[in-house]
DNA sequence: ATAGATATCTATCACTCGATAGATTTCAAC
DNA sequence: GTTGAAATCTATCGAGTGATAGATATCTAT
């Protein structure tokens, strides 16, 4: 038996089968899709097992326990965040540092707004870390603190700079941190609430005339942050 | 054996125990605290039983069975929103039959919205509710249908319409609603996200300080959307 | 008082869950 | 080839779930 139940991978592997990187892998794939979509509790590891098309016994070896899998999913979505949207957050974090006036920070905003608006929105795997992370910051669950502190926590800190930003400020009030808030749980109505979203607008999926409406709809809410008439 | 599992209460009693309609009543308090907490297949019906001071068996007398219950509970919700917050709907959808001017709109908007934000963090029993209704747009459970046509649906058609009325047009476009949408997720940041927002704002718990900070917030979305400067 | 419907309880069933013991298969090293 | 570690599987366990059978307690009508 190998270990595996608090951190790594179960080592360079120089025997046993070849495909054991992909079986965790796919693993991976599957658990996120399912604790995405049903959280922790409810998601069966029998579900899972299925669905990545492996044996139950797979998922203890590989992550000892349902616990263990549902740390390593939050970990491997933290680890695909940095490497996908940190750059925008990074660039914003940076321009910030130079005080930089209203309409460049709502610029900013906009565009970070947006760009999350299509993490939400995208495609099915996208979509199941963002379900998976806004679940967790919901139902507390094992991964709380991980998500919270590398995501989700510095997420609304940029948020809410840019938001001083727009208002001519540089430091950030609490005030701020609601906007940020309020402005980031707004387009959860198109992740986690998506199908009653859909339902409301009349629409089969999310498609480009649909993200057009909400990218004009986050101008006005952003107007209205930024303090200026559209 | 009283067959009360579709609809009714088991009959105005005229035999059996006397307090049988309390018995029902702190089963679905439990109930709507449990759902609202934990979700559907989470909470447990032992859970229940013991939060409500009764044996199991009690559960599936009243409501039938688990499902019985969940449904029971939605409808309660129902009635009591009727008997709750229905005035101030009402009278926003008259007053919105004469195409009244943005700035009585937005004022309207203001009012549903805060008076939305005070529901959410509010006492325990509300903010249960108001779980639970949040909990099921996102997790289509048994009561889904319940709650969307005959809460979440028409809510936002109303919000809709003020936002329209707010930019001066009466007939209610997409856009509108997926304003209206957005301004309703926004706050659910403080009634399912509750414990992350207080953690972010650094507050024990949403007291009048705190709402006030959020009113203020939301009278500058508000603006943004009637397109106003602040 | 007592009969009968109503309401509640104790005890238990069948099932599903996460976990694991132990057998089996794969693959690199020799 | 043979060997041994790594990876996967089949089969099963104990705990907890929703449900229910059947006994018991309560209250009203007579």
């Amino acid at each position: 038996m190998a270990e595996a139940s608090t951190q790594e991978a179960p080592a360079a592997s120089r025997q046993g089968y070849a495909k054991s990187e992909a079986t965790r892998e796919a693993i991976i794939a599957a658990a996120l899709s399912a604790f995405g979509r049903y959280g922790y509790s409810t998601a069966t590891t029998r579900q899972i097992a299925e669905a990545a098309g492996v044996a139950l016994p797979a998922i203890a070896y590989h992550f000892g326990n349902k616990e263990g899998l549902y740390l390593a999913c939050a970990r491997d979505i933290v680890a695909r965040y940095y490497a996908q949207a940190a750059d925008l957050a990074l660039e914003a974090g940076l321009a910030l540092e130079a005080a930089p006036p209203p309409d460049v920070c709502s610029d900013y905003l906009r565009h970070i707004l947006r760009r999350l608006l299509r993490l939400f929105a995208q495609d099915e795997a996208s979509g199941s870390q963002a379900d998976f992370v806004a679940r967790e910051m919901r139902d507390r669950g094992p991964a709380f603190q991980i998500l919270y502190d590398q995501l989700w926590a510095p997420g609304v800190e940029i948020t809410a700079r840019l938001v001083a930003g727009c208002q001519g400020r540089k430091a950030v009030q609490d005030g701020d941190r609601a906007e940020a808030l309020m402005l980031i749980s707004s387009l959860l109505a198109f992740n986690t609430g998506r199908d009653v979203a859909l339902q409301i607008l009349g629409r089969p999926n999310l498609d480009a005339g649909a993200l057009n409406l909400i990218d004009a709809a986050i101008d006005r809410i952003v107007d209205g942050v930024a303090g200026r008439t559209s």
